[in-house]
DNA sequence: GCCTATAGTGAACCCCATTCACATCACCGC
DNA sequence: GCGGTGATGTGAATGGGGTTCACTATAGGC
C-alpha cells in the first residue's frame, strides 16, 4: 500500500483507506485530506488526480460502503430462506453488525453530511440497500391478512428508523452513557414487541 | 443585538444565536467560528473572551438546547395529565416538534459530536430530559400487569431510538428522500404498533 | 529509443482557529 | 468629576488545511 517509486500503483483506493481509517478514529469533522494523502505517502494535491476534494473522497468512501451494506443486507435476507421471519431478523442483525464491523463507511454514510442523492452512484446503492429492507418488510407482511396489513414501506421505515436509532443512540456513543442495555438486545427487543403489535409475533412472550 | 460602542453588551448570547443560525444552515461541519463574528459585528479573536473556542461555542448551543428540550419535554408531559396515555403520546410529538422548531439546537446536540457528559452542565440538561421521558414510560407502563412489563428503562430507549431515527432519516434529510410518509405520521403510527406489542393498546386498529 | 498521456510535486493563495500584545471602555472609590 | 483597574474587543501573527496551477517524472505505446 505504500508508494514505492514515483507513482503509487493504486493511489485511488490507498486513499479511501487511508480515509476510512481516519474518519473512524476522528469523526467526519476530525478528517482531513492532508493526513490522508500523508498516510498515503504523497502530498495533498495528488488526491486531486483521483477525487474533486474533500466531500468527493468521503462521499467514495459512502459509496463502497452503501454497496457493501447491500451486500451484507442481501446476504442476511438470503432470499427469505429459511424462513421469511428468520430472514428478517437477520437483517436487522446485519444492519447494526455493519455498523460495528464498518464503523468508518458507517461513519461516511450516515454522519458525514453527505447527501445520498449527491451523485448517481450513491443513490444507486442506497436504492439497493433499501429495496432488500423493503422486499423482507413485503415477504414478512405477507402472512398478515390484507384487512390488518399497514403499507410495507411504512413498516420498513419504522424498522428502519429504530434501527438506526439504537446505532446512533447506544452504539456510537462514549461507553458508559449507553445505559445498561446492549445495543443488539435492545434492537432485537424492540423490533420484537413491534412485531407482536404487528400481529406478526404471537402476544405474550 | 448589533454592536453599539466598542463594547458589545450581550456578545456571548449574540454569538450563541449567530452559531445557531450558521449550524442549521450549513450544518455542523461548515459552521465558522469567524463566520459567527462577523455577524455579531465582531473580530474572532472576541469570541475568546466567552469561550474557550470553537467546540466550546457549540457545546453552549447544545446546552442551550439541552435546556429548551427538557422545558418542553416537561411540559408536554404535564405530570402525566390528563391520561398517562395522551401525555405519553405528546412527549413523543414534543420530540419531533422540537427538532423542527429549534433545528440549530437539534443538530448542536446530536450531530455536532459534541459528547453530553463534555460538562457536568451539558449532563444535566440531557439528564432531566432523559428523566421525564423515562418517567412517562414508567406511569404508561404501571397499567401493566407485572408479569407483562417489561422495564421501563429499555422501553424509554426504544421509543427514543425510534423517535431520533425518524428525525435523522425523514425529517432532517432532503425533502424528496423522505418517501411518502410524513415524519409526525411515521413517528406516530410506529409508536403506536409498538405500543400495541406491549399490550397498551388494544390489537388490531 | 522517442512521445505523450497520466500521475505526483512544490509553491502559492485564501480561509479558519488560536494566541498575544495592545487598545478601549465601564465602573468603582474617592 | 477623576483617575485607576479589570473586563472586553482589536490587529497582527502563527500554523494548518483545502484548492489551484505550473511544472516534473514516469509508464507504456509506437
Amino acid at each position: 500500500m505504500a508508494k514505492q517509486g514515483y507513482h503509487h500503483g493504486n493511489l485511488r483506493q490507498a486513499l479511501v483507506e487511508a480515509a476510512l481509517e481516519l474518519i473512524q478514529a476522528q469523526g467526519p469533522g476530525g478528517f482531513t485530506l492532508s493526513e490522508a494523502a500523508k498516510r498515503a505517502g504523497v502530498t495533498p494535491a495528488a488526491v486531486y488526480r483521483h477525487f474533486a476534494g474533500r466531500e468527493d473522497l468521503i462521499a467514495e468512501c459512502a459509496r463502497q460502503g452503501y454497496a457493501i451494506f447491500a451486500d451484507v443486507m442481501e446476504h442476511a435476507w438470503n432470499g427469505g430462506a429459511p424462513a421469511p421471519l428468520a430472514a428478517f431478523g437477520a437483517t436487522g442483525r446485519a444492519y447494526l453488525a455493519f455498523a460495528r464491523r464498518f464503523p468508518g463507511h458507517y461513519v461516511a454514510m450516515f454522519e458525514s453530511g453527505i447527501a445520498p442523492n449527491r451523485s448517481p452512484e450513491l443513490a444507486a446503492g442506497a436504492a439497493r440497500a433499501e429495496a432488500v429492507m423493503l422486499r423482507a418488510t413485503e415477504v414478512l407482511l405477507s402472512s398478515l391478512p390484507a384487512a390488518r396489513r399497514p403499507p410495507a414501506s411504512m413498516v420498513a421505515a419504522h424498522v428502519r428508523a429504530m434501527s438506526h436509532g439504537v446505532v446512533e443512540l447506544f452504539a456510537r456513543a462514549a461507553p458508559g452513557s449507553a445505559g445498561p442495555w446492549a445495543p443488539e438486545d435492545l434492537l432485537e427487543s424492540g423490533i420484537g414487541i413491534y412485531l407482536r403489535g404487528l400481529g406478526i409475533l404471537p402476544p405474550d412472550n
